[in-house]
DNA sequence: AATTTTTATTTGTCTGACATTTAAAAGTCT
DNA sequence: AGACTTTTAAATGTCAGACAAATAAAAATT
């Protein structure tokens, strides 16, 4: 019998953990110090090295960072957005790409999740919001455009959609969301003919936002998730029975 | 004159950046083994130990896995819709907590995205979510329940219509959304009176839901939402001015 | 007083060793 | 031959001690 897996830790694991509930329970405050290394191999009875992947464990979470030289040493990190926001994006891609989510479920939380922005964009958005959209959906309409630029200027126009509802927590949430979309969007070949109806549905996204309707925007995001979902469904169809 | 930063990283950042590159490219497969120690430390000519440091990096974030003995070594991890979810709460608890979010603007976010996944929830719930949500209400109604308990059976229940929507990339961008209010909800005392009123729209969703009536969920959530807001107001005008 | 030099501290990196775990190979017995 | 035990080799985990490099504070110099 092989009673419990017995998952003894590795001491480095140990070890960053205990300075990670320390972190997060408050009892390590932002900015502030933590012992030399020196000092925790001393505190934790283990060697520097092992001290030393301890912290690297939390440098890769944002949690700390580190200085060298004299009054140096390691730092507890006031979590910025950026950096949440960047964890955020590459765990949710990885995610996709290696769990094969299918198209359809991403894209159906993406749009679930854009049209939650949806009311508050509509009553908050500002004149610049508004710009960088039209800006965008000029860029989307020059000839010559490739298909990851064309994706690439979505994923800016919607991003712009999200921060119109000038709640950073939402911005946050819905980064993952929206960028680790576009690996799967770029298997997608844009049609002159699609990115026309993109532009199109574009278009009315800005322009209801503009007017402050939000009823208009969540129907022009609903028919521009329908009219992606198509899409990929095509690619799908055409591959399986190829012309 | 200080021409650009010079951010020279740390060796084992950029080796750890290196392999982390490699596998969200897809060169690394899930599941592939990496090299060992011993000749990654000759590949990129380091030492074992700087190796270790960014093996012990790509290991928080979950994107390997170690294993000792004879055919051990490092794994590309295929990340799991749990691990991507813990590191979601994490991170959104710390965010929430460091950076001096106010409770408005995450209650905000919340309910906007949870009620993003209110309609899918009221179209596919399953029987046994329902009993869920109606077990944790009961739960909710005992008297004697500490705030904390109350708060956690509150994360219980949304959790249960949220994943109502059968959607695994919407329960997992939500996770963090409402696992990580937790620590701000348990700053609000819940008095009888208060309890019983969100025992009621508890219930009210609950009944829509069943009901399969999207909207009628909607405007339960939207109520629930103003109450806490409002609930929170009330410890924050105590506060200003106590009896 | 301002500038330069020195010094002490701390992280970054290396070398080499040993401990521990684990799977596979080799050996042994029935 | 087949099942069991023992050995072995490969890999990670841990340690100790050293030196390099960066950096801020202290000391010395102009």
């Amino acid at each position: 019998m092989k009673t419990a897996p017995r998952k003894t830790a590795d001491l480095s694991a140990q070890i960053a953990q205990a300075i990670r509930d320390a972190i997060v329970s408050g009892e390590l405050i932002g900015d502030a110090r933590l012992p030399s290394e020196a000092e925790l191999s001393d505190q934790f009875q283990v060697s520097r090295p092992t001290v030393r992947e301890a912290l690297k464990r939390l440098a890769a979470q944002s949690l700390i960072r580190t200085q060298r030289g004299a009054s140096g040493g390691a730092f507890v990190n006031r979590l910025s957005f950026e950096d949440a926001y960047s964890q955020q994006v590459t765990t949710s891609t990885l995610l996709l790409s290696m769990n094969a989510v299918s198209f359809d479920t991403a894209c159906e939380a993406r749009y679930a999740l854009e049209r939650a922005c949806a009311p508050l964009s509509a009553q908050r958005r500002t004149a610049d919001q508004l710009a960088t959209m039209r800006a965008e959906i000029f860029r989307q309409s020059q000839p010559g455009l490739t298909d990851e630029a064309f994706c690439a200027s979505d994923v800016t126009f919607h991003r712009a959609l999200v921060d119109g509802a000038e709640n950073p927590v939402l911005s946050y949430q819905l980064a993952g969301a929206v960028e680790a979309m576009q690996p799967l969007m770029n298997m997608i070949t844009f049609t002159a003919r699609s990115r026309e109806a993109i532009i199109g549905l574009h278009t009315r996204i800005v322009d209801a936002l503009e007017a402050q309707n939000a009823d208009a925007v969540d129907a022009a995001l609903v028919d521009l998730e329908h009219y992606t979902r198509q899409l990929a469904q095509d690619v799908a169809d055409r591959k399986r029975k190829p012309a």
